[in-house]
RNA sequence: GCCCCCGUAGCUCAGUAGGAUAGAGCGUCGGUUUCCUAAACCGUGCGUCGCAGGUUCGAAUCCUGUCGGGGGUACCA
């Protein structure tokens, strides 16, 4: 019904009535001039001044607000609700599972795991603030034939190739040999089969290896996560899921729902134009779609939830369908209840790749990069630039420790730039990784926000003033203040729609709106080319910006918050 | 072959529950600091919105077809 005008500066709603021309017999132009001007007329005689007013241009009735009432009913709401400003109760006892980073035991952390890590992370604050029951689950891949395929390269080459320390890195050499080897040498992967099949019946050396290459690969992921702030509810992984496949398997084949083709236990899904879902191989073994299936089914008896969602690669499309689409006929078969059924609750979020030039990431071929030296990397360009920028923070900091720990901001500003670069696009998009634009720290990145937070965060300090939301909302009557003040009313509609297409990046956008136009009013200048500066004599005017001030950053730092990036006082 | 995603400025991308002259950042060239952090701000854009049809008062947006790129397509995950 209601639209946003093309130009802010039209107003703050916009009502076409095209749609009407016909009804009305006359033409859209003609329609919005009348029922403007019967608006206005009618507010005209209200005995309280109006606080809108209507416009017509060409088909569109546009409706401006006042704009000391539209300050002073966005300001006051954000100064009184503080972090809470744009949260919601819409989630009210609904429980919602996020499924994201889920990498895989014995592999580095690469870049690639980054974008499911980093949108989930965010998926799980987002759906937090609307008031969800939010469970973030790491799902490790920690089950599978692949480690079959470690536990042999392990036994042929550890000593060999003196890859038993206990590092990542070493598995993953491993790894990469046993890839290259069993291209000329096809038994390899019988071998890797075979010991996978005896670590599914718990074959005593199996387990022990197996336990250790977990042991020394959580390890390293809780270092990865520290560093980006990253955080889950459970971990978990696909062997806890040892156990409860049989049965899901058992309810499927009691449903009729099972057949054997080709020596392998499947659920035919031919009429869905669907490959048929693999339960278990011809050696007996399960597969990937086995364990989400029973981890799905496990999920719901635990969690009833309204949805769970699977931060998953596009890549994983069809296998998610498939899944999903085995329990909803199982669902069927058995005749459960509607309120028994999680059919249509489980989704698929998925998302594109990220590309190193015109490259994908495959670890297989061993062409992985790794994600700790991006960060490595971004951390230091970040401490160059501090250098180069605001050395007083580094002589401040070694002075007196409470002025800002630099180490940590010039992380906050690395990892930040990093992690902005997979939240500034949307989902299904390849991203492409491109280290001077990552690193580049000007211009739509993280660093400008939270040089943007910096620098707000300043201004009130230098204020040194209690900020109430007791003042002159005309003061903030200009253009540039209103255009501000609007996009930081339409916040928290932006987190519901961010929520509701499970897209952060929304967020993203709206920070850099209300980021680039604060700045704009922080550097305007006067007729006589001077800066029109925040805190100035003018008490009155003072305090009235300083409220704006404070409100912009309660928002750049919430929505910071959401997208996972932090928001350092200094740099 | 079949299924899914993507195709918008030199580059990276917004804009897609249809709406007003298709927008940002980077890059280019130029400007702004005796003044609150210049990681900023201002100016600078001759785009077949891949192409062709269709629906509509109106299409980058919806439908059909087509071309190009990527992914998936039974014992990897």
């Amino acid at each position: 019904m209601s639209e946003k005008p093309k130009d802010p500066s039209m107003g703050r709603f916009a009502l076409p009535v095209f749609r009407y021309s016909k009804i009305l017999a006359d033409k859209p132009p003609q329609i919005a001039a009348a029922v403007s001007q019967r608006i206005n007329d009618l507010l005209s005689e209200l005995s309280e001044p109006s606080l809108i007013s209507t416009e017509s241009i060409a088909g569109f009735i546009n409706v401006r607000t006042d704009p000391t009432a539209q300050a002073r009913d966005t300001l006051s709401r954000i100064l009184g609700q503080g972090d809470a400003y744009g949260s919601d109760n819409s989630g009210h006892d609904q429980t919602i599972l996020v499924e994201y980073s889920s990498v895989n035991i014995a592999r580095p952390f690469g870049v690639g795991h980054l974008r499911t890590t980093i949108l989930g992370n965010s998926l799980r604050r987002i759906f937090g603030k609307l008031g969800y029951n939010v469970v973030g689950i790491n799902f490790l891949g920690d089950w599978g034939t692949q480690f079959g395929k470690m536990i042999v390269a392990y036994q042929k080459w550890s000593k060999e190739e003196e890859t038993d320390s206990g590092d990542v890195k070493d598995l993953v050499k491993l790894y990469v040999r046993f890839h290259d080897e069993a291209e000329t040498d096809d038994s390899l992967n019988d071998q890797a089969r075979e010991a996978f099949q005896l670590l599914e019946k718990g074959d005593d050396e199996m387990v022990r290896l197996w336990k250790q290459f977990r042991d020394v690969s959580l390890k390293e992921f809780h270092r990865i996560y520290e560093i980006l702030g990253v955080e889950f509810d459970v971990i978990t992984g696909e062997a806890a899921l040892n156990d409860k496949m049989q049965p899901v398997i058992d309810r499927l084949t009691r449903a009729g729902l099972t057949s054997i083709s080709e020596g392998a236990l499947i659920v035919d899904l031919h009429d869905d134009q669907l490959p048929p879902a693999l339960l278990k191989k011809k050696d007996g073994a399960t597969l990937y779609a086995t364990r989400d299936i029973a981890g799905l089914v496990q999920r719901w008896e635990k969690y009833h939830f309204a949805q769970s969602l699977y931060v998953v690669g596009s890549s994983q499309a069809d296998h998610f369908k498939q899944a999903f689409k085995v329990i909803a006929m199982l669902e069927e078969a058995e005749d459960l209840p509607e309120s028994n059924r999680m059919s249509g609750k489980a989704k698929h979020i998925p998302f594109g790749w990220v590309k190193f030039g015109d490259k994908t990431l495959s670890t297989r071929a061993g062409k992985i990069i790794v994600l700790e030296d991006v960060l490595t990397q971004a951390t230091q360009l970040a401490t160059e630039k501090i250098a180069e920028k605001n050395p007083e923070l580094i002589e401040n900091s070694s002075q007196k420790s409470g002025l800002g720990d630099y180490p940590k901001i010039a992380e906050d500003i690395g990892v930040g730039a990093v992690i902005f670069s997979q939240m500034s696009v949307r989902r299904q998009k390849d991203v492409s990784f491109i280290w001077e634009e990552v690193l580049s720290f000007e211009g739509e990145s993280g660093p400008y926000l939270q040089y943007t937070h910096a620098r707000l965060t300043s201004l009130i300090e230098k204020g040194g003033i209690e900020i109430t939301p007791d003042i002159d909302y005309s003061q903030l009557a200009g253009e540039e203040e209103q255009r501000v003040i609007e996009l930081m009313a339409d916040y928290p509609q932006v987190i519901k729609d961010a929520a509701r297409d499970y897209e952060p990046y929304l967020i993203t956008a709206q920070l850099l709106k209300i980021a680039s136009a604060f700045n704009k009013v922080y550097q305007r200048k006067d007729k006589a080319g001077r800066i029109d500066k925040i805190v100035s004599e003018d008490q009155n005017r003072t305090r009235a910006r300083l409220a704006l001030v404070s409100s912009v950053r309660t928002v750049i730092a919430d929505g910071l918050y959401l997208l996972g990036l932090k928001a350092p006082e200094k740099m």
